[in-house]
DNA sequence: TTCGTTTTTGCAAACGTGTGTAATACGCTG
DNA sequence: CAGCGTATTACACACGTTTGCAAAAACGAA
């Protein structure tokens, strides 16, 4: 507010040396070497005048600010926060500092702006490395690309974006595999409860793997788009499901809450009249009733991956990698095999 | 990563002017005025070179970074997703940057010391003004005092911090207004699950309203303390309600679902057998079974207001001033009053 | 034309830190 | 004692931008 800074400089001036000796003395360099003593009695002048230093003048002289970006998707809904906190464990933990941002598909902004322009931003404040959560549509790469660059290192998460590095979660081996496990209880008509279908977007990928495993046993896939408020899409859903479907693949395990709620109240059972699984493994999962049966979404992992992936690039240890993270079907009782007790599930 | 910054001096130097007149007319400065003309060559230049001002080097020079730092707190678990989203919107929304920290109770460092190192470290990276999720604990004032000692505006929002504008819920009067609801239903054996119960810590206040309520009803509070892992503490917790109370309060709506669970599975029914009362209006509530009443928590007003304020003192327009934020009650079913349809809920 | 006023521009310093190069001092070897 | 290497320190400049002050240019009026 008021208080003027204490600067190398004034500590320089008490000790009677050059604020060159202060700086060398305080960032302990290797190739200028200060003495044992100046080295004490400088870092016992900063000490007392509780100096800080000024990353800001740091960052702008050295080219490094031990900041990151980290750009999170809106879409990623319920689970944002989950990601964020564990980005900004796994960040503390390495001592960088976060610029989050959400790319923003509210306000006047169209997508691509809003998320180029936090690009943009991030980069001029002088960001080391570019965390950017993807969603796998199409043209993402290219939009990336003309963002950033080349002028920080960037590292993606959650969809591979060709081009660039990144932690990615095999969503579609998942949702194949929660679709057979369906399968070989006995179901046939299976729906699938995702934002879309095909080709872009972010449920896309678990759209893919289920309609394989479909396909694979001559079945027929059928999606219910889901909106934006997903525990409220999947109540208004569930009235479309009575009759039509045995089984549902929800993406996202608040989508299922809210068809849980909706088949309620028509009467309709879960399991014994329709399986329920859904996604993300999030915190209450285990303790709805049903239990939900859920697709994993190990989002400590995947901050923990990316924050490491991004240390190595930038002391230069790694160049360019794809980490695929598995995606596991954690069976509880909304898909009808059987009830377990939650305290025993590894969360 | 490799491509040379392009500086005001390149444009200056291609139009053959001086640098300082290319940085007066990219800033509209209004005490130096640039010729129209100038000024389009300019921009044009500006466009053509895709210039990006170094905001680095701009904060450095003027002392000011568009940027803010939110300390969130990791004790409000589950709802600190939700939290850091609506600031990011606010923020957003204003032009502002922020830089995100959890103060960390993880790790090695001691709570005020984590706390302590990320004020620190926020305000060496230049932020403008610190955003603090207070937590209500004895000497929490003093150690954000401490901390920032007077270099940047703090604003805080939750609870009360003596000494600092801030944006305040009113959790007391929510949860006395809740557990008045109850009694007025005849319940007199009513438990309170809560992290902890008097003096300090995030459920305190909730308490004192639960505590106020009781006694002044001539009954005899009981508090239930709660763990950090919220839903599977009030898993766990269920097992003692049994025959002790008709109804419970509790600090989180996830605690709530623990309970719910627990309850079920000891074939206790709700609201039928024991009335509970949730926190948080988190976007599940009104879709479990019994769908959940609960005091609502205004996370994106809390933000909107902070941010707001933060605003306010930052241009010099308010000096100090706590804001307090009504905590309302949202009745559905799960206190037994009756079934409420929850579309028609207002959250 | 000349002066005064206003508009527009440039110079130079400043912000706090890091770093290459030169300078000093010291001790050792021959 | 000369010469040299080494350990320590200082000087000066760089980083990209803003800003106070002064100078130049433009313009209008006398």
């Amino acid at each position: 507010m008021r208080k003027k800074r204490v600067t190398i400089k004034d500590i320089a001036k008490t000790l009677g040396v050059s604020h060159t000796t202060v700086s060398r003395a305080l960032s302990r360099n290797k190739s200028h070497m200060v003495s044992e003593e100046t080295r004490r009695r400088v870092e016992q002048v900063a000490e007392e005048f509780s100096y800080r230093p000024n990353l800001l003048a740091k960052g702008f002289a050295t080219g490094r600010t031990g900041t990151l970006g980290l750009l999170a998707s809106e879409s990623y809904q319920d689970q944002a926060g989950t990601q964020i906190e564990s980005f900004l464990r796994a960040a503390d933990e390495r001592n960088y500092r976060l610029l989050v941002g959400m790319s923003a598909e509210w306000g006047a902004s169209s997508p691509e702006t809003g998320q180029a322009a936090q690009m943009e931003q991030f980069i001029s404040s002088g960001i080391d490395g570019l965390l950017v959560q993807t969603m796998g549509d199409a043209g993402e790469s290219e939009r990336i690309q003309a963002a950033v660059d080349d002028r920080v290192p960037v590292v993606t998460f959650h969809y591979p974006a060709p081009g660039f590095p990144g932690v990615v979660l095999d969503y579609a081996a998942g949702f194949q595999r929660a679709t057979e496990h369906l399968i070989a209880l006995g179901h046939r008509r299976i729906g699938f409860l995702g934002e879309n279908w095909e080709g872009r977007g972010h449920d896309a990928a678990r759209g893919r793997g289920y309609f394989k495993a479909m396909t694979e046993h001559g079945l027929h896939p059928v999606c219910l788009p889901v909106g934006r408020q997903q525990t409220e899409s999947g109540y208004r859903l569930s009235r479309e499901v009575k009759g039509r479907f045995s089984a549902l693949l929800c993406c996202s395990d608040y989508t299922a809450i809210g068809v849980f709620r909706g088949l309620g109240e028509s009467g309709i059972r879960v399991p014994a009249d329709v399986a329920i699984v859904g996604s993300g493994d999030s915190d209450v999962s285990a303790f709805v009733t049903p239990a939900l049966t859920t697709q994993s979404t190990p989002t400590r992992g995947i901050a923990r991956a990316a924050m490491e992936l991004m240390v190595k690039i930038l002391e230069g240890r790694e160049v360019a990698c794809q980490i695929v993270l598995a995606s596991n079907l954690i069976v509880r009782e909304s898909c009808g095999s059987g009830a377990v007790d939650p305290t025993t599930m590894p969360w």
